[in-house]
DNA sequence: TCAAAAGTGTTCAGGGTACACCCATGG
DNA sequence: CCATGGGTGTACCCTGAACACTTTTGA
């Protein structure tokens, strides 16, 4: 039986996390300096190696509670890469995951001490190993996925307003939105919700908040935005 | 440098592929019998480890080649199934495919050789690991992903008959179509081209045989079926 | 009083859905 | 001549897209 298993290679296996948040107001994800060869000085996303007792879900959680001081975060899977020298020092396969954060929450501490900064989406510097590729298809999935799944609001505080949502959503897509439109689709939702108070940091009129109910959501399944 | 990497854990890394093709006009995956523990004697998916000198794409064609006889098939990438204890005998991650082929060019020998059967969809036996889940989650992408994209026809001869196509694509959903309003999709598709060629196997009347042309796809990228 | 963001409805076109009957032919 | 699968068109509804002005209030 070992037999069977015995004469084939072993390899590393990392994991590597798109963490998507918004960084006043502009969506954004954290990449840090790599302080270690190779690629040592580079810009890079977040990753590490996936340990004997965890498994390849778990080691990215864990990256990601490591950098962010953040648990029950939003995380899927983006898949696996597996180039044989997409890492220039040894022979490693990484497993990329993508997250989506609340900026509020975050342990700002954590970031600093990982040299992690937040970096616009429109204005990502040259990244080592394959993590453009990466990104770029975190940003693909992030699009096909947020229209018809609730997963925007990961990255918004409890409460929001409209127009915040809007700018989020636009972000995301790369394009404008009508406002009428927009307003008319997400008001027809009954899980985003009118709350009784007002957000005057924007705007001298103030605007209403809102909140997305996730319990609401639950009864239909029912999201388009 | 070195030691960033010596620190760490290495894993035996596998592919399973999830292969599709339609036998007797039945939506069908491709079983093997396991000749070895861990495991023997339950029906698997057919797999493979990943070796030093091949990346982990080249290793799911390279299983897929070697039971059914074909190169250049549409084959995409599930996921990574990094669970502890997924594989009873040694810590192994996966990295789940999904193909789709046409089952008319398959190599029947190969295919013998492997003990491997053609299962329809919904006559799934018991399976072994976690190749329940990745069969699921196979499913699942191909039914998302079909309607936008012109993948089926990897599935079907190249001729085929609207009749075959609505089958095929009522056997993905799992649900049926109304004839005519498929039929006025499809036939609205430039991509999808009728022949002078009528089959006669199937009916006394006779049926045209169509064709997908890929270079018309390639003009405008547009399908909805 | 004015600048700046919030909020609000209607119209129109196109796509999706529901629906039932005749055709051609081999046996 | 009949059983079997092949082939065809219309009416309605609903969703998605375009589009501009009024309101509030702090400075």
């Amino acid at each position: 039986m070992t037999d069977y298993y015995l004469k084939n290679s072993k390899f590393y296996v990392a994991v590597d996390c798109i963490i998507f948040g918004l960084n006043n107001g502009e969506l954004s994800i954290l990449l840090t300096k790599r302080r270690f060869e190779p690629e040592k000085g580079k810009w890079s996303l977040m990753g590490g190696f996936v340990g004997e007792n965890e498994s390849v879900d778990e080691a990215a959680q864990r990256v990601l509670t490591d950098l962010t001081g953040l648990t029950n975060v939003y995380m899927e899977q983006l898949g696996a890469f597996g180039a044989i020298d997409r890492d220039p020092g040894e022979r490693v396969v990484s497993v990329a995951y993508y997250a989506l954060i609340n900026f509020d929450e975050l342990d700002r501490r954590a970031v600093e001490e990982h040299d992690a900064r937040w970096i616009g989406i429109n204005e990502i510097p040259q990244l080592g190993f394959d993590h453009p590729l990466m990104i770029s298809k975190a940003l693909k999935a992030l699009r096909e996925r947020f229209t018809t799944s609730p997963i925007v609001f990961n990255l918004l505080p409890k409460l929001f307003t409209l127009s915040q949502l809007q700018s989020l959503c636009e972000a995301i897509l790369g394009e404008e939105i009508d406002k009428r439109n927009f307003r008319k689709r997400v008001t027809d939702l009954k899980c985003i919700q009118p709350t009784e108070f007002i957000d005057k940091s924007s705007s001298k009129r103030g605007a209403r908040l809102h909140r997305f109910s996730d319990t609401t959501y639950q009864l239909d399944h029912k999201f388009k935005i």
